[in-house]
DNA sequence: TTGAAAGCGCTACCAT
DNA sequence: ATGGTAGCGCTTTCAA
């Protein structure tokens, strides 16, 4: 950017063969053009009371003109602090946890946070890479779905000195702030119910992670539970490759080849149970008659299968809301807490034997 | 941060009754603890063979035991350009873009750059907010979903000289490079089937939104068809809140009442079907020989239900695919460039009059 | 192979 | 009400 003899400014804009080679603008190509320092330009933008109202109309307007779009690596930086929320998933498959993400980023989104996501895919090292990652943004916060993470996680995260809310499950050591469910509970609620209905010899029928510990404190409370009510054992068919229908089929076809007996089958979650479900109407079971089938998550079509299914709904939308509000508190110096969400056994046709 | 007599350091961290007010540890702090000059440690890290394998060891040893993570925000500002690119969808909910986004993450993932979120909810205003907020982190590229979105976008967007790759939508002006498909094309393919399967009335039932383009898109694509084939008048019932089973369900009892002689039912997305088919049962019309019912989407459990739901399949994860091939492309100095990605008709029971 | 110094764009502090 | 100045933590010349 040059200055000519007469004072007035020539912009630095380019245009190379009609490529256009212009620099981004700068709070500095603003000040020229307005004709003031810098500085007030920065006010103008941070306390515009502190500026004539005449300035500041021009200030904006050149803004305007330039499309001037604030560089926050710079703020950030200068400022030390920048309005970034990490939040890291571990699966964006299937709505698992995408109404989470929704209520959350509009919920930050009011109060100008940014979310920066990351997915994990049920990977530790992945996790460690997207931490890092994350934290080299200098986030205001960050949100992470869990409360087992790799030592290195929990380190970085401890180190990072920013409110830190794990998401989806408590009951366990905690970094900060931790708002969820506990899933041994929901295991055991899947057990009673089936045993309510009258449901006699259990299978265990899907995805089971190595790194998805939800998963497997669910399997865990409800083989207490079974075992509390006289049922040894509970038949198992797992994979460790994600849910789905087709696997849910499959798993679902294989079991009933082993095991003739079985009363009722819990599926690690609802499109699972979508193929678990085709697979016993192929097969000529009727649900709920000889067997029944529960699962967890409460999928947007989980009351559109025939017949309906049973399942454990998870409050997604209040884990979200408050995860942003615990930023929020987290941020403005409250205490860290952990708080427990409540989720619902959605009672519905797959396991309706008695009313 | 002080050096002693010695010229030994000692270290910045300071423990306060148990709460650690450590500052974020610098590159000066591993320069310093190691005994070396800050940018020694910065070319240990950008450019190892230039460091001396010993004592690139001791500072690597240093970074792990102070948990040091890079400022980004430092680097970004000094090396003018970060690895993030900024993905604006319309909307998080029902797996909607959910797996394009889980694609395009890990695609971009390999190529170590972050994706910085945001969800619009199909909010021109919230649009222009969000795009202004991810240019102000300087992304090394944007991807973006459609192809129509309010002038500032397309002004802020094009003024950032960034790469910009617009998903899920073709055929129009597009700023920089398109993936998607021709979403007229659909509604077309859509009524195509209807009439080939014999129905004759068309139905139209979904959500609507002011701002969804590309549903507007496919509705038009319907109408051209149907009328092309001697259809003229299509019932409709649609609302600008966003698709639900509950939604369908209501819209298609309002539609049956008023409409007594409707042949097929056409949904903006499954979800909405799921609804419409629950809604159908319980007025005892069978499906699909009474009435025919196809959507869009391909949801998860669209195979699952009861019958199995004809719709049409986008092929998400090569989107996301292609966008992270897309943006690699581009910020390598590639030529812009449109793709346009297949979809399938997915032809299952809820249509099947013919084979 | 290593170090010194300048500067990225902005904010904060102190003058005027 | 406005401007000058000093960094924020890093990368990037250029020297040693």
């Amino acid at each position: 950017m040059t200055i000519d003899m007469d004072g007035k400014h020539i912009d630095e804009t380019k245009e190379l063969d009609g490529k256009d080679v212009r620099s981004v603008p700068t709070l500095a190509s603003i000040a020229e053009k307005v004709g003031v320092s810098v500085n007030t330009v920065s006010r103008a933008l941070r306390a515009p009371n502190t500026v004539r109202a005449e300035l500041r109309k021009r200030i904006n307007v050149a803004m305007d003109e330039l499309n001037y779009v604030p560089n926050r690596l710079a703020g950030g930086l200068s400022g030390m602090r920048t309005d970034i929320v990490g939040v890291v998933v571990t699966s964006l498959y299937y709505s698992e946890f995408a109404s989470i993400i929704d209520t959350l980023q509009s919920a930050l989104l009011e109060r100008d946070l940014q979310v920066m996501l990351a997915n994990t895919r049920y990977n530790p090292d992945q996790e460690i890479k997207l931490v890092r990652s994350i934290l080299s943004w200098r986030p205001a916060a960050v949100a992470i779905i869990g409360i087992d993470h790799p030592p290195k996680v929990v380190e970085l995260l401890k180190a990072s000195g920013i409110p830190i809310i794990e998401m989806w499950d408590t009951g366990g050591n905690v970094i900060d702030t931790a708002i969820g469910f506990d899933h041994q509970a929901v295991g055991a609620a899947q057990a009673r119910h089936l045993i309510d209905q009258g449901y006699k010899k259990l299978a265990f029928v899907g995805s089971l992670r190595e790194n998805d510990r939800r998963a497997q404190k669910r399997l865990l409370g409800l083989e207490a539970e079974a075992a509390r009510a006289g049922i040894a054992a509970i038949a198992k068919r797992t994979e460790p490759q994600g849910g789905s229908p087709d696997l849910g089929e499959r798993l679902a076809g294989e079991l009933l080849e082993t095991h003739s007996e079985i009363g009722a089958i819990v599926c690690n979650s609802d499109v699972v149970a979508f193929g678990v479900l085709r697979a016993l109407k192929k097969r000529g079971k009727r649900v709920p008659e000889d067997i029944g089938v529960i699962a967890f998550g409460d999928n947007e079509a989980a009351a559109c299968v025939t017949p309906s299914l049973t399942t454990i709904r998870p409050d997604r939308e209040k884990i979200g809301r408050l995860t942003a509000d615990a930023i929020v508190a987290r941020i403005n110096g409250g205490e860290p807490q952990t708080t427990v969400v409540d989720w619902q056994l959605m009672f519905r046709d797959s396991t309706r034997r008695k009313d």
